[in-house]
DNA sequence: ACTAGCCT
């Protein structure tokens, strides 16, 4: 039920669905613009910004009541408005699960889109040449000098055999290897290959690891930045015989869609991910929901290679998505994940920073900047990023008097300091979520050095936008990275954002060690919540609709 | 009282 008008809790309930756009809703409801309604509102945001988070969908009377709350308009008005919104055509009403709910014109659409395109590929022969699997195997494993797992043999199978494909799978299943095999037989066959991934950095692995180029998902479409709009369409489709999409759980329903009109009749598409890590922030579930729906071949990688299977970080993984709280009592020495049980905040924080400043860097031969990553559910509050992006800079690189540093957006920046870029820059080669040091300061050129891995990137001072601390960072922003030590924050303040998905994204992220420090309470919360399997998506549903 | 990504 709809609690004193309390927009998280609101928000919560109803899982962030919204109905329209603010500026529609305010419009339909003859408030204009920029009035303090909405600034009051500001849930207008949250509750009736239709798409921040997850869904489309949300039962009528809750909409209404929820309309009426929160605007403090009587509700004639509120019926008013929404009839007018349903007459013009801005909301739908459909059914899912008996219960009446209104979906965004503008998403049905895409899910409806998808669903139609997904159904036909499914339906369609193969896009490639005869191939002899075994034959090609064989020749494969010459070629790369790497022998295939049977579990492997069996996907690529499957994989060459099917119009369109799902890889899933978590870290370290050899998901980059399935592909890199894939991606040769069919070159050798000249098969026309694109590749793409919806982020900058996604997009330069996959370069870097196939050997071939890879784009964003927006360059490939040749996105218009002044309107959002793709270039690429049924119309002018991409030239291609395969597609290959990877970290395609990030992908969200529109910007599916927008792929799908552009993929041409006659190609293959094999779309890569990880389902149980983060769901797209943006509308919808749409790896979750291809998968589950059945009609596209599933291939799920589980094998891990990586690590050693009996790396408790591996078991606690697998827990955890299975909605299992893993181990946490104290373990025998040798293991490579720790739970140090803190209750208040500030506890919670100076454990923390001892962790990385002292105990971890003595334990395990690790350097406290380069070596571990602190890793937050969120940006705000005590134990959020920003706090302790200031706690630990103090703790691992003071300041040093007398020593040039730059100010920006109220960050000192300083030698040794640890950056993350966020923002894809192509001319530097530096993309959003790449961590690097500083490493020089001159104040003369008013020019700073970062290194990134090998490579050092002179920035004028003028570009530190592009550039925060990361000493810690969100779980939501590692999604991608993998770090030799991991150090995870978990307590009730994060509760917001306590899902399953988010703890097994930050605890896969740990390669060699990982320490969660935190309530116990909060972990458990966290293990058991899988709300976001339950975003209401309609398109499961149009997926699952027999007709074509 | 929340979490992303994309482009010139």
């Amino acid at each position: 039920m709809l609690q004193g008008g309390n927009p998280y809790t609101l928000a919560k309930e109803i899982h962030g669905i919204g109905f329209a756009t603010a500026d529609q809703i305010a419009q339909s409801v003859g408030i204009p613009k920029d009035s303090q309604n909405r600034a009051r509102a500001g849930i207008d945001h949250v509750l009736l910004g239709a798409t921040s988070e997850g869904h489309c969908a949300l039962p009528l009377e809750k909409l209404k009541a929820a309309a009426v709350k929160l605007l403090e308009l009587p509700v004639e008005t509120i019926e008013r408005a929404v009839s007018q919104m349903l007459t013009g055509g801005l909301l739908l009403l459909e059914e899912i699960d008996r219960e009446p709910l209104i979906f965004l014109p503008h998403l049905r659409k895409a899910e409806d889109g998808i669903a139609r395109k997904i159904k036909r590929l499914a339906t369609a022969g193969v896009a490639y040449p005869k191939i002899d699997i075994e034959r090609a195997v064989t020749w494969c494993e010459k070629k790369t000098r790497k022998t295939l797992a049977p579990s492997q043999r069996e996907a690529l199978k499957t994989a060459l055999t099917s119009r369109a494909v799902i890889i899933t799978g978590g870290p370290g299943v050899g998901k980059t290897t399935l592909v890199n095999s894939i991606l040769l037989i069919l070159r050798a066959k000249k098969v026309k290959c694109l590749l793409c991934a919806p982020t900058g950095r996604a997009a330069k692995r996959l370069t870097e690891t196939t050997g071939m180029t890879a784009k964003t998902i927006h360059r490939l479409l040749e996105v218009d930045p002044a309107t959002g709009r793709f270039s690429r369409n049924e119309d002018k489709p991409l030239d291609c015989d395969l597609l290959v999409v990877d970290e395609t759980s990030m992908v969200d329903v529109l910007l599916m869609y927008a792929l799908l009109r552009a993929l041409p009749a006659t190609s293959g598409l094999i779309m890569v991910g990880d389902v149980d890590q983060l769901p797209s922030v943006g509308p919808g579930n749409a790896l979750r929901d291809l998968i589950d729906s059945g009609v596209v071949p599933v291939v799920r990688l589980t094998e891990v290679f990586r690590q050693a299977a009996s790396s408790k970080i591996i078991t606690s993984a697998h827990l955890i998505r299975q909605g299992k709280m893993p181990e946490l009592r104290r373990a025998e020495s040798g293991t490579d994940f720790y739970f140090i049980e803190r209750d208040t905040p500030e506890e919670i924080a100076a454990t923390l920073v001892r962790l990385v400043q002292d105990r971890i860097p003595k334990g395990h031969r690790l350097d406290p900047i380069r070596d571990i990553q602190v890793l937050c559910p969120m940006n705000r509050g005590s134990i959020g990023v920003r706090e302790l992006n200031t706690v630990l800079q103090g703790a691992l690189n003071p300041v040093r008097p007398g020593e040039p540093a730059v100010e920006r957006f109220g960050w000192r920046f300083q030698v040794r300091d640890k950056v993350i870029q966020t923002e894809n820059d192509y001319k530097k080669e530096v993309f959003n979520g790449d961590i690097g040091a500083i490493e020089k300061i001159d104040p003369v050129e008013q020019e700073l050095s970062i290194r990134f891995d090998d490579r050092l990137v002179t920035y004028d001072f003028g570009e530190l936008d592009e550039v925060s601390l990361a000493y810690a960072v969100t779980i939501h922003k590692s999604q991608g990275s993998e770090f030799p030590a991991v150090v995870m924050p978990v307590a009730m303040q994060h509760y917001m954002l306590l899902q399953r998905n988010l703890i097994y994204t930050g605890i896969t992220r740990a390669k060699q060690l990982l320490v969660v420090v935190g309530q116990k309470k909060a972990l458990g919360l966290a293990v058991r919540n899988d709300q976001s399997r339950k975003r209401y998506s309609g398109l499961l549903g149009s997926l699952k609709e027999s007709c074509l």
